[in-house]
DNA sequence: ATTATATACATTAGAATCTTATGTATATAT
DNA sequence: ATATATACATAAGATTCTAATGTATATAAT
């Protein structure tokens, strides 16, 4: 993510919930989509995406295979079943975090707004 | 924070939104306030939380007097005037993260529940 | 008496995650 | 000939955390 430096470690949950979503992913393609998603709000880079693609298959959550197309490589990865169950999980902790956060951040007089 | 290290760098704005509403703090009591608004789930550490309250300091967002209480030293932060700012552009920014997030995170079918 | 817990500050080693820069390679548009 | 887009990847350095350690006082428990 090139911009806020303020949320770090959500990299890996955005990707698996993309993959949710579709089949198959190639690593650029993850970077279009979440450009596209969040209206260019968010750029992942290339020094953040594949080291978390490769560490998600090293934990295997994702497989990969190699394809060649217009005479270059892609590289895609899948959701594997461990994986599957993992974008839950994530999801439910990103969801506990936030709403934890909120006890702090939401200023006392809640009823506001 | 001693669980999720999901999300990191929220750390500085946990700190100043506290502060708003403080007006001093010292190191001790900010981890036992952020423990008991979290019902526990938020356990800051010490070797987070020194850094960052030094480092919030270095930037003149926080002052600092130390007192002498029962014996023992303590080092009250407050608010300067450029922290006061930042506080809510912290704030802003990471609403707007979140919001940006949610775009990838929420599920498609966004009207379900 | 001694040990554990609470209060209160602080630093350090190591891990994790990011940015920025760099590298390789093909294809297309200017 | 150059820039941009597509597509992979690594490496140096910065930041931010955890876990461990250190110092010191006060109090509660055994």
């Amino acid at each position: 993510m090139s911009n806020s430096q303020l949320i770090k470690g959500s990299l890996q949950t955005i990707i698996l919930k993309l993959m949710e979503s579709h089949d198959k992913m190639y690593g650029y393609e993850i970077t279009q989509k979440v450009k596209e998603l969040t209206s260019g709000e968010i750029k992942i880079t290339e020094g953040a995406l594949y080291p978390a693609l490769h560490k998600l298959e090293a934990e295997g959550l994702l497989t990969t295979e190699t394809q060649m197309v217009d005479n270059r490589v892609r590289k895609y990865y899948s959701l594997t079943k461990s994986g599957q169950k993992e974008v839950s999980t994530k999801i439910a902790e990103m969801k506990a975090f936030l709403d934890t956060l909120d006890k702090i951040l939401l200023p006392k007089t809640a009823l506001d707004s």
